[in-house]
DNA sequence: CGTACGCTTGACAAGCTTCAACATAAGTGG
DNA sequence: CCACTTATGTTGAAGCTTGTCAAGCGTACG
């Protein structure tokens, strides 16, 4: 018997820095797995929640075998890889709400390595014991392919718009990338602390810390962001929006798909939208 | 009863350029929905066979709604889309014993416009009838789930190369990317026919026609390849990995996983290497 | 056989990286 | 709590890669 005392849904900090579970990419998949029945407890049979993550903590390495999704309950983690030449290449960031690891399912192991850019806290669903679901399984699945779905179409997207664009054009569609996430799992969309170095803002989007720096400088002085170290303000989002003009398909869709009760992955387009 | 007739696994020109169902994309997913049993024609009433595409033809458009998966028979087809600027951008290259569409999934709609390079022919996977799967949906799901993990994966490799590579490390990675898959389905790895032109590779790359064409060049004078229009020998393998060390992670993982046969997507960690 | 489109090549300009030096912030031990 | 050390961030100048513009060439297709 642990129900409602380990789903805090609302905690006394309501503007805590931890999403809520509706929020949260694995919510779907926690439902189907009976997250709405306090009185089972299949779902902690699959799903550690809220595990403390020390700054620096490695979640999993390039090459481990794949077993466990993780949900970013808070904080926030980078992905990347370190080929030969001993370069950290980062692949993606991942905030509060969004999941970490489905890049596994098919290699059978992860490609990359997930470390904590901040002290934070994760949900682990262990892909080991799905069959305890039993008939629930098909269902999950459903929201499984819909979660992957997803991320396909924002990869793509993500992997477009670096070949693309340029340098200011791209450090314009991170700052917007970034704050279209964060607004999406309940946060503020205009003003956050950016919890990764410039260095690792450089890698991600292709470009030479130095030229980061420099952008950030220029985007203050005329007038777009502020930023103070890793605090960061937009100022004016339109301006961004002016620099980078394409708008990201399927952006929050992850979230809405995710969240909207008795999808039919397979079959729905999209579903309705969560008030 | 079609049967056979209408799954000629080796047709007469055993070294035909129509990829084998064995080395298919859809394969897991034809044999789930009945491929091994002639005698049924659930295969058919979910996928339409061996569809002629001209060159140029259009299978779906950016927007429209997802329906269809379709699996690369012969030819090639582009991905792209087209901005607001009118200068079209392309997401990716299909060939043969690829799958096109899957994007769709989550949005409920293509994401990009999907454009036949060359003639050549489709299997079309209809996703509105698969409530007739029955108890084999959950087994068609879990190769779908296989699929996704791996373009996934597949995807945020060439976001990652298109960040951090110069322009001939990103010509020299595009060239072994299709060498890979193609042999992965079957055909020549070192000799082939380039479908694209010019200008889409450059799009693909996000370099300009220009460099692309002083890099073929470049390339050919140092004896890398032999270019003659779209005609491609790559003469040094070694000399083109050494421009691009990395390794893609699962580049011809997606095939093993599914052709090989019983694997249950969920749980097994890449199942055993398909002779 | 002719025309149109794609491909190739050259000259120049711009943007970004690299290298180097310095400033600031974050961590560490006395 | 402060001084020291180390990591991270910022700024400037020089050079190289790549894009842009312009023109000529080859080839494919009607």
């Amino acid at each position: 018997m642990v129900g409602e005392q380990l789903i805090p849904r609302r905690r006394a900090r309501c503007c805590s820095d931890e999403v809520r579970c509706e929020a949260c990419g694995l919510y779907a998949l926690c439902r189907t797995a009976g997250l709405e029945n306090p009185d089972s407890d299949l779902l902690d049979r699959i799903v550690a929640r809220h595990q403390p993550v020390a700054k620096h903590e490695i979640l999993f390495g390039a090459g481990d075998a794949f077993a466990t999704v993780y949900a970013v309950k808070s904080g926030a983690f980078k992905t990347s890889i370190t080929p030969d030449d001993g370069r950290e290449q980062i692949i993606e960031f991942h905030f509060a709400g969004e999941l970490l690891g489905l890049d596994g399912i098919a290699w059978g192991r992860y490609p990359y390595t997930a470390r904590a850019l901040e002290p934070g806290s994760v949900c682990a669903m262990s892909f080991d014991h799905l069959d305890l679901l039993g008939a629930r399984f098909t269902e999950f699945q459903s929201h499984l392919i819909h979660q992957l779905g997803g991320r396909l179409a924002q990869d793509q997207w993500a992997s477009t718009l670096a070949r693309r664009y340029s340098a200011e054009e791209r450090l314009a569609g991170f700052l917007l990338s970034v704050s279209e996430r964060l607004g999406a799992h309940g946060f503020s969309a205009d003003e956050f602390r950016l919890p990764m170095s410039r260095d690792d803002i450089a890698s991600y989007l292709g470009l030479a810390t130095e030229t980061v720096c420099r952008l950030f400088r220029r985007f203050q002085a005329e007038g777009m962001v502020i930023a103070r170290g890793k605090y960061t303000r937009l100022c004016d989002l339109d301006a961004l929006r002016g620099l980078f003009p394409v708008q990201a398909p399927g952006g929050g869709a992850v979230i809405e798909v995710a969240a909207a009760p008795g999808v039919h992955a397979l079959s729905a387009a999209g579903g309705g939208r969560v008030p």
